[in-house]
DNA sequence: ATGAAAAGTAATAATGTTACGTAAATTGTA
DNA sequence: TACAATTTACGTAACATTATTACTTTTCAT
């Protein structure tokens, strides 16, 4: 939640930034405050801390509130303090785990089942599906392919951004995509989602709160990871992207019964002699 | 505070006895209610509520609520259970993240200190690095490329077994690979690890203990990771095998001091033109 | 100058909390 | 044992706080 507010700061309004502001200079004591007191110290009004808590996909401040605070609570148990240069290997190898838990509690806990939900029908009325992504992403992207087509469907993963382009622009209503960026913020990717969008495909997008990917997306998956831990490697943000795109294809294989279970049983089969 | 209701629910009064029961039977939907429906669900009033929540020390029903949500938030169960075809969209995401996170407890608890400081002090005696895997460890090895070609060697990476042979082949006593297969039984790899040593190539291996590619490498890392939960999915080993890469590649850097720092920062500064 | 977006005011609804009274249980005394 | 006296448990209803909605004003961009 943190991260997410951090995230999602720079496209909130103005007021709505002081609030942002309160709350990431004293999260521990917003959890307590009341939307009163957090509309003082902000000096700004009620209803726009309402306002900001819904911006940030919580339905009420209670929500908000709630959601702050496991985010704080998790934070203690694995602390993702960043890595240092006269760490132990023992030391580093405990950090970076801890840090790759964290991550994934952050991920359980801001999950939007909505969506989730919304995903799966979506994919259910298209007969073909196609993962963008560049960098770090495109891992990603091609990660989610390998477990997409086990499902059925054509499923296709792009990292180049003029294929990515050309791709999107032959695309038609009976297509999705997954895009999928850190930052959503990539030039290259919001012009491909927005030539998708021109085909008239349905788009859903795996990045940061309130990002400009996120916005035109028709269904976003929060992930928001922070950004300083990452000098040394931004393995944390990928990881989260995988597990996103995990639960996706296993909800859309839970859905599809037991005919779909005997379909993934099969692909599986099918590669067993290549083993000693 | 899951646990201190359960400790005190004997010494509570009759009728706070039924809340500890109400709340210690769904503490996810707990901390969802208000106190209203607490009270209904119970069959007592609302200020028996709150006397149930002072009994417990908190100052009011709030603040009960802020710690029971926190004790959610932080209970580190993460038992893993498979998935069923008849979980909720919740319960399946909870237990895919459940599942991700133990693997990676296990990484922690297996790795092998020795094995990364053999390999690091191997890395440091190359002048290129070559990453092999198939199938789903092909995106490990992506993955991989990605993290250690900023560390200033060439790093490449192949997934199509014949490339994979052809480029072994090439390869001198100043080379390393890294071979990574979730079951250590593939021909494909096995053939290309032995064309690797025939050139002289330092191996390192991320997968199964005791499999025949771990013997046959000079460093490995042991990923065991169980096959039966990965029916739907297997995401699991992946996340194992790709978090023990980016501690290898983060031990690296961090060997490599100051210099490598810069590096890497210069590596992350050339990419900013390509965000809005 | 006009319209759209942002922020605030004030009314309303909901929720939590307190004060008080009644019923039940406990204790002491005849 | 029976019956008050006293304490404890619990609920009702009033109250206070807090969150939310509807509406108005302001601000900004065109």
């Amino acid at each position: 939640m943190l991260a997410k507010i951090k995230s999602a700061r720079d496209a909130l309004r103005k007021s709505e930034q002081k609030v942002a502001d309160v709350v990431l200079a004293d999260p521990d004591g917003s959890v307590q405050s009341s939307i009163q007191s957090i509309a003082t110290k902000a000096s700004v009004s009620e209803p726009t801390v309402i306002r900001f808590c819904r911006a940030l996909d919580c339905v009420g401040f209670q929500q908000f509130k709630l959601r702050l605070a496991q985010d704080l609570a998790s934070r203690g148990t694995f602390f993702y303090r960043d890595v240092t240069t006269d760490d132990t290997s023992k030391e580093l190898a405990t950090k970076i785990i801890d840090g790759a838990i964290a991550s994934m509690v952050q991920v359980r806990n801001q999950l939007n089942y909505e969506s989730l939900e919304q995903a799966i029908e979506l994919f259910e009325g298209c007969d073909r599906i196609e993962f963008y992504g560049s960098g770090g992403s495109a891992i990603v992207a091609e990660d989610a392919q390998l477990k997409f087509f086990r499902l059925g469907k054509p499923a296709i993963a792009y990292a180049d951004p003029h294929i990515q382009h050309a791709s999107a622009a032959l695309l038609d209503n009976k297509s999705m995509i997954v895009a999928i960026s850190h930052s959503g913020r990539s030039k290259d990717i919001l012009e491909t989602v927005k030539i998708a969008k021109q085909s008239r495909a349905k788009v859903i997008s795996v990045t940061a709160t309130k990002s400009p990917l996120a916005e035109i997306s028709d269904v976003n998956f929060s992930v928001d990871v922070d950004e300083d831990s990452d000098i040394f490697s931004p393995v944390k943000s990928r990881l989260a992207q995988m597990i996103v795109l995990d639960i996706l294809a296993v909800g859309i294989a839970v859905k599809g019964g037991e005919e779909m279970l005997q379909q993934l049983a099969r692909a599986r089969r099918a590669i067993d002699f290549k083993f000693v």
